[in-house]
DNA sequence: GTGAAAGCGCTAACAT
DNA sequence: ATGTTAGCGCTTTCAC
């Protein structure tokens, strides 16, 4: 027993061996049992075995936080989504996890639910963790998200749409996908054609197509009349969207739907009404879904190519922190056209 | 200009401001300000409202490394899962994500490419990072990760799949859905019924379905062929395996696919090629995805709420944290037959 | 190649 | 309700 002398207050709650632990095992001192495992090369290596050793005998488990608080960076990098409910932005965090993960980064995934508040929220607490990088989703943000960023000096890529922005920016044209397709279909003659869209509010990439559709059409001299869905795409929203379209435009000989759920709805209730597809409406999207391309006739859409997306992102913050130079802070994501027998 | 003497050496690399900044400027000692920010009710609202002002005066960002080691706990929380390609655990991933982001919790996201080496090598990272708690999917790990986790005294659920576990459970009863299945197939008097796989080493509770059919066929007298595929499920091998059955087994009646989107696309192909569905072959699914219940005929499938078991298994570790009681350390997540016109 | 000392920014424990 | 002190477990800095 010891003096029941005023004893120095602890608190180490878990008994998890720390870095101190090993090295007494190993019979050094704890900075040189931290090379051990970080810088390898720079200690000897019979000191290496020995504190190898260590670690497997005491079931060491590095603690990453002590870490991070004494090097002041963490191998987080916060990756920021309006949604989890859509196809497209699972497969972009796909691609920046396999690339992140590879390269020993750890994402923090958030999820705004279309909401700028909560964006910012999620920022602060990202930047909280130290992060080394961020990418986010989107080029519009809040007032205050946009200062907290500036004053960040750290890798950003803002992904998705094509436009300059806080540093880096990895994404596609809407604007010329949308009338991508609008030539398209005025090449196939249809000209009583209408654009569904989906909360564009939110989605508003969903808009910035229409705008590109909307002036392919004008220069053809043509009105662009649009539907707005107050829910989500999905391919009951697009069922649904083919009885408003045949309801109000009756004349209507072709549809641009904002994505492939849409799209590939309508294509399906098509078939259950007993329309033909295209011969009564011709029926296009955006994604370039598997999906799409299962259904018969397939559906003619724009291939956005997502993962890749997530994977150029990833590399551009990569780029950066390995101080390599970046030849282009801004990459235009290129989109192809499929066209399928829906149009 | 300070007296050059011998200055002890500082090392800030960030001119970020600190918790101690914020207290000087609100007058009041770092942990009152630490109390404003954390525990407000146990602080004056006068002082409270000193420290807010200075934090945003300062745009004082808090330190959760920092914080994290102080207070030896993170709010992590690690989730790992075998892929991220299948619907599947993305939804159980919302539904976790979801719920744990309203607590305040920030999820961990880990992926194993079914890979147990790279399971093992995650836990151990994660671990590092001190997480609050664990949910992954199996029941099926490494030794070394069974260890590991043994040792580790905090709450960890295993998904998925129905069985006794380290910890906690929350999972369906495969073995039970499969033999449903089968049920409902011989009900409709189909007799040549094939089961139809994907990689089923890797996403062994294909085969616990399979193994329920089985035994649900062999009590009626009737051998259960089974085609397994060597890449994963996706409507393209669906379409591929229909060909297949077609070919080595001419007198199928049904095909029990081990998920939709090998049944779907079987479904799709054979519309391609002109075969009835049910008439010629019934086709039957699992896991009751939106498309499946999109085409036409609606595909027959067992609906697994994935989400929900995500949302339940967050609630369970939530529980935990909060010293609630858990009145079942097991839960079975009941599943759903849905008829369509497919069988 | 190795070590001693000094912090990283915060909070638990123990006062008052 | 507020403050003082002593860490949390690791890595940086500087010295040998």
């Amino acid at each position: 027993m010891e003096a029941p002398s005023s004893e120095p207050r602890k608190r180490r709650g878990s008994d998890k061996p720390t870095l101190k632990q090993v090295a007494e095992a190993a019979g050094v001192s704890p900075i040189t049992a931290s090379r051990a495992l970080n810088t390898p090369d720079r200690v000897n290596k019979e000191t290496r075995r020995r504190v190898t050793e260590a670690v497997e005998q005491l079931g060491y488990v590095p603690n990453l936080i002590a870490g991070s608080l004494a090097s002041a960076s963490s191998r987080f990098i916060a990756v920021i989504v309006p949604s989890l409910a859509n196809a497209v932005f699972i497969e972009v965090i796909k691609g920046l996890q396999e690339t992140f993960e590879a390269k020993g980064y750890q994402i923090l995934l958030g999820n705004t639910d279309y909401d700028l508040q909560r964006e910012h929220q999620l920022i602060r607490t990202f930047l909280g963790w130290s992060c080394s990088g961020l990418v986010i989703a989107g080029l519009r943000h809040s007032k205050a998200c946009q200062s907290l960023l500036e004053a960040w000096n750290k890798p950003i890529v803002e992904i998705m749409e094509l436009g300059k922005g806080l540093d880096l920016n990895v994404g596609l044209d809407h604007r010329e996908a949308g009338a991508c397709m609008a030539r398209h279909l005025l090449d196939r003659h249809y000209r009583s054609i209408i654009y569904v869209g989906a909360c564009m509010d939110r989605d508003y990439r969903a808009s910035m197509r229409y705008e590109g559709h909307k002036e392919i059409l004008a220069k053809a001299g043509l009105e662009a009349p649009m539907i707005e869905l107050d829910r989500l795409g999905s391919l009951e929203a697009g069922a649904a969207a083919l009885d408003m379209v045949l309801e109000q435009y009756p004349r209507t000989d072709a549809i641009h739907f904002a994505n492939d759920d849409l799209a590939t709805g309508a294509l399906l209730h098509a078939q259950r009404l007993g329309l033909g597809v295209p011969q009564d409406i011709a029926i296009a999207g955006f994604n370039g879904l598997p999906l799409g391309q299962q259904v018969t006739p397939r559906l003619t859409t724009i291939h956005s190519p997502r993962e890749t997306m997530g994977r150029l992102a990833a590399e551009q913050i990569l780029r950066r922190l390995n101080d390599e130079p970046i030849t282009e802070k801004q990459v235009n994501v290129a989109f192809r056209t499929l066209i399928g027998e829906s149009t």
